[in-house]
DNA sequence: GAGGACATGTAAACGGTTACATGATTAC
DNA sequence: GTAATCATGTAACCGTTTACATGTCCTC
């Protein structure tokens, strides 16, 4: 699938970016759903140019650093990610080490699970917070009545994220419960 | 992490299985949550032989087909999923394809992603049926009562799959009702 | 006679994670 | 003086996916 290729295109695909922002926006931003690391992501904008999909839009130099490489989009690029968002897919499985260890629940003593639920659901809660934090944001910056507004579909993939974690959490109240008769 | 291991000593600590039932189990009843291939299954129970978190329970020979090998997990390999499962961890991040697609949903004409939500929805709503069935079929083969039954934690892992595909199917619902505004 | 189930395994390719390397600036 | 930020990139490793290989039996 080569689904970083896909992640770097669609970012792209908004504003002209540097590898470093990639990074940048994948780990810190939207952290939770993609992360890359400099490895993936030098190489791939370094072939992505050769392929015509994105070029060079501009180099910001700073002596004492290297070269701020900047690319934008080019409509070949651009081709190929929408050709790619309408393309149909498979749907994928979960994973989540954490689902394994709750199938191994039966084999640990109860209090020590409630405790491993409790840590758990602290982190889901974090996360929570900070989608939510995302979204409103994000809502400040959307442009009212148009569904065409990149915003607004950023705005739909956190509200996954936030669903989820919602799930996540009730689901650790529900198994704490039973840890406890 | 090579979770691959935890997930061969989890089925083991239930029942002892040979690396083609694992593969089964893996790939057909919990397949959304796990998958694996021979490659990494039959190496990996040779290298846990060696080191003793399991044995070789019994060899079935039919003379037509390669000798069927079954495990059964050791007093050692109990011990160490049992660790493992009480280790604290981080929460990973969700992975999906599609929650990429609809970042990029700005990008096509709204009829296209209602198409594409449209196959997505129904392919979670397939997911969601097998759960259920899943989870009639292993309430009828519970201890009722107990919850340091394996069946019980089977259950609560299923359970989370249900939720998550519910959850799927209603937020592509909303996404498709934005689609024709 | 074609294809799937059973049952073990190997090989090659791909994708992702972690760590390394450079080097000046800025903040503590 | 220590660590973080900016900014590019490489190297080594690990885990996963896909395909290959063998061989018989059973079903369509």
């Amino acid at each position: 699938m080569s689904s970083i290729r896909y992640a770097l295109l669609s970012l792209l695909a908004r504003e002209p970016l540097s590898g470093y922002d990639i990074k940048q926006q994948m780990n810190n931003r939207l952290g939770p759903f993609w992360k890359a690391g400099s490895n993936q992501v030098y190489p791939e904008l370094a072939k992505m140019e050769e392929e015509g999909l994105i070029r060079l839009q501009g180099v910001e130099q700073l002596t004492y650093r290297p070269a701020r490489k900047v690319y934008e989009i080019t409509e070949s690029g651009r081709q190929v990610i929408i050709e790619w968002t309408m393309e149909p897919g498979e749907v994928e499985h979960i994973r989540d080490n954490f689902l394994l260890k709750a199938y191994n629940s039966w084999l640990v003593a109860p209090e020590k699970m409630y405790e491993q639920l409790e840590g758990i659901k602290k982190q889901h809660e974090e996360r929570l917070a900070a989608y939510l934090e995302k979204i409103a944001e994000l809502e400040t910056m959307r442009t009212h009545g148009n569904e065409q507004d990149p915003i607004a579909s950023s705005i739909s993939v956190v509200e996954f994220g936030v669903e989820y974690e919602r799930l996540y959490i009730k689901w650790c109240e529900r198994l704490m419960a039973k840890q406890q008769q």
